[in-house]
DNA sequence: ATATATACCTAAGAAAATTATGTATATAAA
DNA sequence: TTTATATACATAATTTTCTTAGGTATATAT
């Protein structure tokens, strides 16, 4: 686990962009997903994650569809055509965060 | 500028890691530094800045020396050992974290 | 005179997260 | 069988971190 403080700033751009490679997903779902992806270096907590859905939600960029699993809800979410534009800006702006970082902070440059 | 929301949670790591590389420097030369070495996309604000040098003094991985520049007062930031450590360790979590969301956000690593 | 740059600082408020708590079902383990 | 863990949602209080705005003061360029 990295240091809450690093992490911060960086959820929405991952919310969007797992949303955006899938058709949906739910809440819990993506804390598994990231969790899965990362060797369990970034977890989503859900203090965090459900209210920022909610303000995605709100703002347009995502829509839900609620289902009922066995006897207890499930609320997927998907990316609307604004959000998939959101998320393209977003993972591009980081891009270039990142090389900018990389620069500052006098890292190689990833040589795979 | 990138959004301020992706800055969030690297102006310690920037602020070590600068005076790890410098023997002394003081507070709006950091802005400066930055402002430079980034081409203006990262601008550290003094209300982030000095309140976060103020900690990291009273941690004890910074100490000062107050210089008087002619009627004006100048305050010198230089790191300890205890400083220099701890940029090490944030400087390489934070490698670490741009590798991991490298691949989160399937970005291309960086080939130069 | 006025604006910009240098150089420090703090305080109110906003934003984003953590921590804690609540509800509820399902399943595995002791 | 009851206890812990997993699934699955949610909110509220608090803390952390930053922005915005303001304050003090000198130097220099317009």
């Amino acid at each position: 686990m990295y240091s809450s403080e690093l992490i911060k700033g960086t959820l929405k751009t991952i919310i969007l962009k797992l949303l955006s490679d899938s058709d949906e997903m739910y809440g819990y779902e993506l804390t598994q997903r990231v969790k899965e992806l990362t060797g369990g270096k970034i977890q989503l907590t859900e203090g965090a994650l459900y209210p920022t859905l909610h303000a995605l939600e709100a703002q347009g960029v995502l829509s839900t569809n609620v289902v009922n699993v066995g006897n207890r809800i499930r609320k997927y979410y998907s990316i609307t055509p604004t959000g998939k534009q959101l998320a393209n800006d977003k993972v591009n702006e980081y891009a270039d965060f990142i090389q900018t970082m990389t620069f500052l902070l006098g890292l190689k440059p990833n040589l795979g």
